[in-house]
DNA sequence: CGCCTTTGACCGGCGC
DNA sequence: GCGCCGGTCAAAGGCG
């Protein structure tokens, strides 16, 4: 927890995760997802994104996600925002209560990827959480739906949670 | 004691 | 039609 490197060392390292995403989104619906990179204001902007789901998402952000799925609204489909944060843990707090319900072998990567659901009642956010398997410093989680309920957690430790989380922020 | 993780099974979609 | 694959369920055990 103290010794993450500040920033991302090398610009061509973020451009080298990205096509990695993109190669990876070649399977059908991945290519919906949307990939955030921690740039200029990275991670900020984009919980300000998701906290006002009339905001930024309306503006072409939001797009369709084929779900089908079963429990859920049938047709309709939900937003997914990806992100890729640089951590040496998984697991990424942000505030909000998580309770693991699967874990899946990823392809193309010796890492797992795990799935987490927001315990809160009646909260319906999901999120997955994913490594690299080359660069086992890159954390890519992906957030689907958004929160309607307050953080459980308190600012202060919100900021201490982002420190750790080490995003390209710093440019 | 209650919540959470783990883990194998199950299910639906999609490609061949 | 069949098999693969990604995502989810649910039982059981662990931990604070």
């Amino acid at each position: 927890m103290e010794n993450y490197s500040p920033i991302c060392p090398s610009s061509s390292s973020s451009h080298r995760e990205f096509s990695l995403m993109n190669s990876k989104s070649t399977t059908d619906h991945a290519k919906e997802e949307l990939l955030f990179q921690g740039k200029n204001n990275g991670f900020l902007g984009l919980m300000a994104s998701m906290e006002t789901p009339s905001g930024v998402t309306n503006n072409g952000f939001e797009k369709e996600v084929k779900s089908c799925k079963k429990k859920a609204e049938k047709k309709i489909k939900k937003p997914r925002y990806a992100f890729q944060t640089r951590s040496q843990v998984d697991i990424l707090d942000d505030g909000y209560r998580w309770r693991k319900y699967g874990q899946k072998a990823v392809k193309n990567n010796k890492f797992s990827r795990s799935y987490y659901r927001c315990t809160h009642q009646g909260c319906n956010v999901k999120k997955q959480v994913q490594r690299l398997c080359k660069d086992e410093e890159v954390v890519v989680t992906t957030y689907e739906g958004m929160h309607s309920h307050p953080i459980d957690k308190s600012t202060d430790n919100f900021e201490h949670i982002l420190s750790q989380m080490q995003i390209y922020a710093s440019f």
